[in-house]
DNA sequence: GTTCTTTAGGCAAACCTTTGCCTAGCCGAC
DNA sequence: GTCGGCTAGGCAAAGGTTTGCCTAAAGAAC
């Protein structure tokens, strides 16, 4: 408190600036002095004092596998939204979905003085001694809360949907293997599918390859589910980055989408409503999830004893039926 | 300096540990000692109290117009790089193009003790008194150094491109007025099409509108120039997410891109390759853009006085050929 | 033997706030 | 007059590190 020696004590102006309860003890007239001083001397308390003093620094730590189209921006634009709100700043480090890094960016933060951590789409993550938020990290450990999506009402909207309009040759593509959602949301496919009283010919599963993020995964993929030459009349992606790859492929092989092969992504991310055609898609409530993990994490920072963590917080999805679905062809011999 | 009392003082420890040039009067066996023990006790100096003793935070902030996709997301990887690189943190804060959020944003980085500051597309920015550098700000201020791409050769790429494969008669989409590339690649769009003796016709002119992100400004331009009735066959945007937007319009009016309408995008954004058709654009050099920005900004923090702030680095620009341009349709009459 | 230099490391201030505990004066009650 | 309680605010420690300056001992030079 540099300049505001007008004649009183630190203390005393430390006390009525942060309204401390002992403040209640001086007087209006003073206060008045004191927030009048502070205004034209554009007091700006030092925050790494304050932190040290406080031992807290004010700063979450967010995890993200990479700061790129898609997912991750969309989840994050919800929780600088509601970290901002609660004076927090964050920390953004991207960990390509390798797994040293991951490690060694938890320690970092956890170094740089963070008071919590949230960890989008990070598998392996250790148990700080922090709170901490994880969204769609299935595998968590005790004492951290995981928002997740309900993976499985997720697969019944979409397999629903295609064998509304008829489909029963449905082809998938699932996520990388390093991906936290992949298998909670294979489990899922082939529990709606069996209720819908579908098999999964393993010839018509691919998976996604490659820890790049763009849409060449899906391309590929798809490219290797035409190589098998097994018939489908629909095509339900890991997500819709991967989709718009699909389409292209698909394209490229001769087929019209959606009239030979219906596609449905998954995400909903911006482009998702722009691509050509418009993509029939999963929504994830992911700016939602954002700031439902934010929220949590503050809470669990300020006040943790009234907030034990909660082991999930499960968000519902919502199907988007664009132009990239339609009835299957009329079937002609295979 | 908590647990390191294994009889030494404070003062030791820290000289040591972090090298300082008074630690060569202390001979190699106590230092290994030192060592030793910082290891086993996992000794993690406290970054709060190391800054505010050294008046540094080794964070710098960003600002950013958002978190979405397509170019600041791209900038954004190539600073995340080279910071980390450096040991850096960073703050995140987007602006939505709001002036107000802007300045709020500047104000909230230096009470936050940031070291230097990155701002991205973001206009009307204050100095502040920290070393600042800003990526396509074209009206940045005394001792701000800009990083900018070459407009000119930007513009002319893309126009001597369609000029070259017979185009005549070009639409423009331009930048919203609040991006501050807007201007001047416009100005050399204007030097580019009198160079290569074309007329720009005022009603082939569309400006994007609105603040979202996404691709519906640009899908709304090109609605726009539809309607005005004036034949065109090429039409250049002013990025690649507005010329996805664009193409979906075009469709929609029963044109085919190419073959009716070529489109040229800007920025080469990672989805730009699997658009159906892909897409024709000029290349910015985006990631390299964040990483000389951030190495600037490092530099000018660490080295002052070796590194006068320099007005601008200017990075040049590529084009990329795609499928999205075509020679135009044979003459009709219009 | 004296003085100078080097070696090895300690002392304490400084960075800026916050906070537990204290005091000095004043008023009212007994 | 004495005691208790309230008002208005001060003192100083604490938070963990860095750093300018100092010292004590040993060795070197004379």
């Amino acid at each position: 408190m540099i300049a505001e020696h007008l004649g009183l004590s630190v203390a005393a102006i430390s006390r009525v600036l942060n309204g401390a309860p002992a403040a209640k003890s001086i007087p209006k007239a003073t206060q008045d002095r004191i927030f009048a001083a502070a205004e034209e001397l554009n007091y700006r308390p030092n925050v790494l004092a304050r932190g040290l003093r406080r031992g807290r620094s004010m700063i979450v730590g967010v995890l993200v596998p990479e700061v790129s189209e898609g997912y991750a921006t969309a989840v994050l634009a919800g929780i600088e939204q509601a970290l901002l709100q609660a004076e927090y700043f964050y920390f953004l480090i991207s960990h390509h979905h390798r797994s040293e890094l991951i490690e060694r960016s938890q320690i970092m933060m956890v170094d740089r003085a963070v008071d919590g951590i949230i960890a989008i789409d990070s598998p392996l993550i250790k148990h700080p001694h922090l709170p901490m938020i994880t969204v769609s990290c299935p595998d968590a450990h005790e004492g951290i809360t995981n928002i997740v999506l309900n993976h499985r009402r997720a697969a019944e909207l979409a397999i629903d949907h295609l064998v509304g309009l008829g489909h029963r040759d449905i082809a998938f593509i699932k996520g990388q293997s390093f991906s936290s959602d992949t298998e909670p949301r294979w489990q899922a496919i082939r529990h709606a599918a069996a209720r819908a009283k579908l098999t999964v010919e393993p010839k018509l599963v691919a998976q996604l390859e490659g820890d790049q993020p763009g849409h060449e995964p899906g391309y590929f993929a798809t490219q290797r589910l035409l190589a098998s030459n097994s018939r489908f009349t629909a095509l339900f992606t890991f997500n819709d980055v991967s989709a718009i790859g699909a389409v292209r492929a698909l394209r490229e092989a001769g087929l019209r989408v959606p009239q030979d092969v219906s596609v449905v992504g998954f995400d909903d991310v911006q482009s998702a409503a722009f691509q050509n055609p418009g993509l029939t898609t999963v929504r994830q409530p992911l700016r939602t999830m954002g700031i439902l993990a934010a929220e949590a994490v503050v809470r669990r920072i300020t006040a943790p004893e009234e907030h034990p963590p909660a082991k999930q917080i499960v968000v519902d999805p919502e199907l988007v039926v664009r132009d990239s679905t339609c009835p299957p062809p009329k079937r002609t011999r295979p």
